[in-house]
RNA sequence: GCGCCCGUAGCUCAGCUGGAUAGAGUACUUGGCUACGAACCAAGGGGUCGGGCGUUCGAAUCGCUCCGGGCGCACCA
């Protein structure tokens, strides 16, 4: 087993989760605590599903089990729900499906719920509501409050969401961004459906992209300090190195300069800048090479300090980003602990001992294609180092250990490739792979002026996550990345982000927000007291609409957190703003009949209160003036 | 070449576990502020759901195939 420790192990984890939060991330942390109400009320749908489930056992006592399907029409002459649970029995019972759907209405239950049930179309059952059962649901709203539209779905199981994870060499960019808002949603959302979350930030501090940011780092240093080098066009190029690199000699003047002569001493060079042959490639990884080979050896152990400087201003500025964004994470955890408490090695004896692994060309080859991976994967090299695959092994092997009921891993859509190889070694380890889910995020592709924007970190061209940020505003972010499915490609216009933030749908739902704090505002009566009003009131087609779209709000937490679709969320809420806007600007709320009034109230009140709990999944503020 | 994601209105995208006449935003045209916020609403035109075949009571949704786009196939991370 691993030491509990490692959580503690992680240098950063420590650091960073000591700093005391910040407002958001506070509130996040209140917002989002395990939930667990004392009993749920039996919502309309599932009484619709046991009348139905009677009339079924006495039409057709042989199919009882079919499972049954209420969905709500789009075409509101279509009543409330329908079921297509005749057109399921057609077959088996070889009858008329039309002749089996008035069978079973005419076997439903007498119930005050069901005010009508036809028999419509091919063989749909439409079922007209009670009004009253239909606006019941604005009470709920106004009682349970923040807490309105939470379930129980997830049974409070441990589920551990890992995302972002990117390697700290430089600022977060607008991919990072997305698989942020994601995983932040998801996280939130998971929650909201009676999951017990952990969101976990995977540092890979350890390994080569990190030395390469360190050397980056390291000769722009020497050459504030007059040393004249070649710097390397495959190293980290952005200014924030520069900025780095003149924190260095501030805080320790020429502690770390050596002669030009001395760093270049034994080293390839670089080729000729205009060559672009794999040849001029490969050589230019190996000068790299070479270079940090040349810094460990003249600066000993004052590598370490340049490499851990850059390591911690990197993480620090994610972080801050981040949480300046809304996106928290529970735990940072260290790649370089996996090496430290000797877990990868563990692993990788673990997996030798179950015949998993050989010997090849010098190298530990680990079996994948046993498990459906279309070739075997080096785990430690010829040279001794463990490959990036062998750390997360352990990595994932920790995960499991930590007793997570559901781990889901947030990738790029890059990564896809991966997910085989580490599915093979959970299961090689003897641990069960389906506890996995893995959700890639398809990339962000940036255009400014009708052109595509490039993302490389290394070549330092890219558009940072904070400056898109500055420029668009944290709601408008969150809610732009919330409103597409996670595994489309996102064609992200930054002069429309930019110049047409108004059209942004997000101020649709916050305009909704602020309109009605207005009303309650200018209506001044105690919000309690709308517990009690006369719901009944509420009669017009857009109130009745409205309040079955509440309706639907818990069904979509489930369902949106099943299929990990916070989007779905996004869709829904622009919907309900949509039905409100239309309702607000047909009738008017504050009429002089006091009864009709605080019903109509009450019912802005819920509105309100959905699209709070709505947009805080989101990681969305809800202003009251705009 | 193999694998994964995708193709829906001019543009950006929804479409839940197959359901009834395929939706929204935007853009375009037209109308609505002496009533609670016009960052809003109402109305209109706009479609071979990439093509084809199949599965069935029923397909944008499932299967096969072709066309087109993205990504991945390291002793990199």
């Amino acid at each position: 087993m691993l030491p509990a420790a490692t959580r503690k192990s992680s240098r950063h984890g420590r650091r960073l989760s000591r700093r005391p939060n910040n407002c958001v991330s506070a509130a996040y942390n209140r917002r989002f605590a395990i939930f667990r109400p004392k009993s749920m009320p039996l919502d309309v749908k599932t009484q619709l599903t046991n009348l139905l489930q009677q009339a079924l056992a006495s039409v057709a006592p042989s199919a009882t089990d079919t499972q049954i399907q209420l969905e709500r029409p789009r075409d509101p002459t279509h009543g409330d729900f329908a079921t297509n649970l005749a057109m399921q029995l057609a077959k088996a019972l070889k009858k008329n499906p039309r002749e089996i759907a008035q069978q079973l209405v005419n076997e439903l239950p007498v119930s005050a719920l069901v005010t009508k049930a036809e028999v419509a179309g091919a063989g749909f059952i439409n079922f007209t509501l009670d009004a009253g059962a239909k606006t019941s649901v604005v009470k709920a709203a106004l009682v349970e409050g923040e807490n309105f539209g939470r379930s129980t779905l997830g049974g409070w199981q441990k589920v551990q969401v890992e995302f972002v994870s990117a390697n700290p060499t430089g600022p977060l960019h607008v991919g990072h961004g997305r698989g942020a808002a994601y995983g932040a949603s998801l996280a939130s959302l998971l929650t909201f459906a009676g999951w017990d979350v952990t969101r976990e930030y995977y540092v890979n501090d350890a390994g080569r992209q990190m030395d390469i940011l360190a050397v980056s780092t390291w000769l722009r240093y020497l050459d504030q300090h007059g040393v004249s080098l070649p710097f390397p066009p495959n190293g980290y190029q952005g200014e924030y190195v520069r900025e780095m690199a003149a924190q260095l000699k501030h805080a320790h003047g020429d502690k770390y300069v050596r002669p030009a002569e001395a760093v270049l001493a034994g080293t390839p060079g670089f080729p000729d800048a205009t060559r672009s042959d794999d040849e001029a490639k490969q050589q230019r990884e190996q000068q790299l090479d070479a270079l940090i080979a040349r810094g460990k050896e003249l600066l000993g152990p004052d590598w370490t300090y340049v490499h851990r400087h850059a390591l911690t201003e990197q993480l620090a500025d994610g972080r801050n980003d981040l949480e300046e964004f809304g996106v928290h994470f529970d735990v940072w955890f260290s790649e370089q602990a996996l090496f430290d408490t000797g877990l990868v090695a563990r692993c990788v004896d673990l997996l030798e001992k179950n015949g998993h692994l050989y010997v090849q060309n010098g190298a530990r080859w680990f079996r994948s294609t046993t498990f459906g991976d279309e070739k075997d994967r080096v785990v430690q090299r010829e040279n001794g180092l463990y490959t990036y695959f062998a750390s997360d092994i352990a990595y994932h092997l920790n995960k499991f250990e930590r007793g997570f009921d559901k781990v889901i891993n947030i990738w790029g859509a890059d990564h896809h490739g991966y997910i085989s190889r580490v599915n093979g070694a959970i299961t090689a380890l003897g641990l069960d792979a389906k506890k996995l889910q893995v959700a890639l995020v398809q990339f962000a592709v940036l255009y400014r002026n009708g052109q595509k924007a490039s993302m490389s970190t290394r070549s330092g061209e890219f558009v940072t996550l904070r400056e898109l940020r500055s420029e668009v505003g944290n709601d408008a972010c969150r809610f732009f990345y919330a409103l597409r499915k996670s595994d489309q490609h996102l064609d992200f216009d930054l002069d429309l982000a930019k110049s047409q933030t108004n059209e942004n749908p997000v101020y649709y739902i916050q305009y909704a927000h602020a309109r009605i704090c207005s009303v309650v505002n200018q209506w001044a009566g105690e919000l309690a007291t709308l517990e009690d009003a006369d719901l009944s009131l509420l009669s017009n087609p857009r109130e009745l609409t409205i309040a079955s779209k509440l309706t639907e709000f818990r069904d979509l937490i489930d369902n949106a957190a099943r299929e990990l679709a916070p989007h779905l969320i996004a869709f829904y809420l622009k919907d309900l703003a949509g039905e409100f806007h239309g309702w607000y600007n047909a009738e008017r709320m504050l009429v002089d009949d006091p009864a009709l009034r605080d019903a109509r109230v009450a019912l802005a009140v819920a509105v309100r209160q959905t699209i709070r709990n709505g947009l805080a999944i989101l990681g969305v503020s809800c202003p009251e003036s705009m």
